[in-house]
DNA sequence: GCCAGTGATGGGACTTGGTCTCATCGACCC
DNA sequence: GGGTCGATGAGACCAAGTCCCATCACTGGC
């Protein structure tokens, strides 16, 4: 077996990708992901802590927000700061060529209830660091954890659309959107 | 080992919640639970599809919340419908003498990121169901989704302050004070 | 060119969660 | 007292995840 092969941990992700669309998750054995990626059990979980993780990144898009969110003009209410940080986050990693790999893992999570679960763990952990740097800026608690939530709803509709085949704008200029729309139907609820 | 005690799945998550209070969630063996409730594995998994599900219920509260959704006034707003949800759930389910055990329970899934994420994905599953309970009132889809994600966060708001000791109010008047807070927030973000 | 050190990998034993099948027990009914 | 039915027990079995140790590839010094 070939050692030494760059990048185990993207090549162990694009193998369970494929796996999970070929025969389903539950379906999809460690070692089989491991064998596909060309490397054993013991080294998948030297690079991800269970089976779920390996289509999950590491944390790198939680930094991304709560720079964003610091960094926005100290005159933007909440809303705003999170609508710079989803630019931001359009700009370093809803990039438009990640865009079919996204909807292809999107489409896998979707589909098996396991990993909506890690999903929405990750989700809350993000809300959360967006709820702290909202803070940091003055919001109040409660208009923090609000504006967190709107900004992670528009997020995900926003998402839907950057995915969606038919939709060729980037993800910052969607997620504005997004907000835009949320923010008026928060205002009539 | 006496048989044909009484509402077994009540035994093993009274027994669960004490052993994972005791040696924490993942220092405690499924058997250990099932020996504490005078039971075995195999009973165990009979009743529960997995170790983390002892702690949920089976889905009443969704029906509750979708029920009262659609029981509420027809002019009422979707804000105002789901704090009538959510009343209802004050009524039924969230009474003064569920309150201790609640408490305990929130602590141990506080603490144990394997059961936090169980209890996001019940969230998520439960903002579904009151956003399609919503829709069927006739709300817009984003109007009906911010609805239930802001409905969604009052209920949390209201659960942590029903939980803390030092409140003896009830549910239903506190979630009906979170949602009005909620509400005056969304409107500044 | 050889050799030691370092870090990533392989291999296999082991525990636990979870599934499955079959035997057994208790209650209830006739 | 025998038969039926639902809940339980028992044990084999597989996959996830942990752990420890051997092994290989690359690096640098000599």
């Amino acid at each position: 077996m070939a050692r030494w092969q760059p990048d185990a941990p993207g090549r162990l992700a694009a193998a369970a990708l494929d796996l999970f669309e070929e025969n389903g998750y539950e379906n999809t054995t460690v070692i089989e992901i491991a064998e596909r990626a060309g490397l054993t059990k013991s080294t998948f979980f030297r690079h991800f802590p269970d089976k779920r993780e390996v289509l999950f990144d590491k944390g790198a898009v939680s930094g991304l927000l709560v720079e964003g969110i610091a960094s926005a003009p100290s005159a933007a209410g909440p809303l705003d700061a999170v609508a710079d940080a989803l630019e931001a986050l359009g700009r370093t990693f809803f990039t438009a060529d990640r865009r079919e790999f996204s909807g292809r893992r999107q489409a896998v999570l979707n589909a098996h209830s396991e990993l909506r679960e890690r999903e929405a763990l990750k989700r809350i952990d993000l809300t959360t660091s967006m709820i702290e740097a909202l803070s940091r800026r003055g919001a109040p608690g409660l208009t923090a954890r609000v504006a967190a939530k709107l900004g992670s709803l528009a997020w995900e509709i926003a998402f839907e659309r950057w995915i969606d085949t038919g939709n060729s704008e980037g993800f910052g200029p969607l997620a504005r959107q997004a907000l835009a729309e949320v923010r008026a139907a928060a205002a009539v609820s």
